[in-house]
DNA sequence: TGTACATCAGTGAACGCGCGTTCACTGATGTAC
DNA sequence: TGTACATCAGTGAACGCGCGTTCACTGATGTAC
């Protein structure tokens, strides 16, 4: 409501170009995505996106932080209804948010974590910050957890040389304070969550296998905490 | 070196169709692949390759069970040179291979494990069994393993009921018989080392966050033959 | 408040490109007698 | 072994399509005096 018609005229297109190149990634795959298709929908001539998009690899981008930013506010929504003192449940929470919103947008989740778009790199300073919103968020309950004393460290607690700069730079990115061992196991639920939700987007269970893959999610998710070192009577 | 010259050049030329396409994977992704430039690597006019491949669908199928096959290949060779009394290093073994051969071939790695390309559905009948060796090594070493005894149940080794049908389906088709808790935590140690892999092939990790990504790997892997049950002084 | 100029959104034509697929054809290879 | 016919690999032209991007332009909106 800010600034003239035509800052506001400028900021409404900007936002019916991002919704629209949604749309089309929902149904053609990031590689299909053309600024002319965006065109069309849009009501405008090919030519004119240029006005507010410089190129097709500057639109994925708006797309990229799009929907990190989008999964970002679905994970903190969630995490906001959730009990602020039960870091397992956050963590749980965390992992069902990301699923939901994968299934829901499948096509946006590949964008980020699927194949990557041949020719196009996404340019580091513009999607870092919101690609890190996932991982700052389980870190989060991570570090709550080891807090609160309830993580028991596993037997194999060392962590090898070669490792233990990238995790300490890596605690310190986070702003954590956790030892070296729970980075380690914190990737590793990290990944396998997204490993599974991973293999329900794109199918890769066979049509079928698996009758009832939200549950098949949930005790993933159980023997994840298990991992982290989470006390099985706490986790229930 | 059976047939008549003309059947040996078919073959022939069939192979070359293949490895041209994979080069052009490798290079411009799946999204990317075109009939007209495998034509034109291959020295013929476009319309020529009809002769050998009803669409480009077809190709893509065609490379999609050359990528199972030379990863389920690579798979078996490893496990040939592991040890044949240890299924916590076959385990291991066979992630390596994954991982590996996913790091060599990104692209074909895509083609299997990321983003489906849009607009193509890999036909079930031709990509299913070459598409579960991976999957049916792993669950040899499981099985492998239980039989042996070398395996703890987890504490919460009860297996929810909306999963057992399908846990028992899996068993079944693939031959082994291991209890359902060894199934659901089989899955999960099995999305968790494609979820690995994933992060890393499609560069997850921000770039040079991890200094020794191949150890992390590891301690990933010891990570999961916990959580599969392995007791720790057998696992080293 | 009115005028002169600058900014900017959008037009329409054009550039050169690559794509999948079809079709009628030529000429070489294979086969049946 | 030789001939007549059938099969098949590859040609070349064409179809209709969509793409990203540039450019000179018109006309509306905004701004400085």
């Amino acid at each position: 409501m800010t600034g003239t018609p035509r800052e506001r005229a400028r900021v409404q297109t900007m936002a019916d170009i991002t919704r629209i190149g949604r749309e089309h990634l929902a149904i053609h795959g990031a590689a299909a995505l053309s600024l002319r298709a965006v065109a069309r929908d849009l009501g405008v001539v090919s030519s004119a996106v240029y006005r507010y998009v410089r190129s097709r690899d500057e639109l994925l981008t708006l797309l990229v932080v799009d929907g990190y930013n989008d999964l970002g506010d679905a994970v903190d929504a969630a995490l906001a209804g959730a009990p602020a003192d039960d870091p397992a449940e956050r963590f749980r929470v965390i992992g069902r948010a990301v699923r939901t919103w994968a299934l829901a947008e499948p096509a946006r989740y590949g964008l980020l974590f699927g194949t990557p778009v041949p020719g196009y790199d996404a340019p580091r300073e513009q999607t870092t910050i919101p690609g890190t919103r996932v991982i700052v968020a389980m870190v989060g309950a991570y570090a709550q957890a080891y807090a609160a004393g309830l993580l028991t460290p596993p037997p194999d607690a060392e962590v090898p040389d070669s490792l233990r700069d990238s995790f300490a730079a890596i605690s310190a990115e986070l702003g954590v304070q956790i030892p070296d061992w729970l980075v380690g196991r914190g990737i590793s639920a990290w990944v396998a969550v997204f490993g599974a939700v991973n293999f329900e987007v794109f199918d890769q269970y066979g049509k079928g296998t698996i009758a009832d893959p939200e549950r098949l999610f949930e005790t993933h998710l159980a023997t994840l905490l298990e991992l982290l070192g989470f006390r099985c009577g706490e986790v229930g």
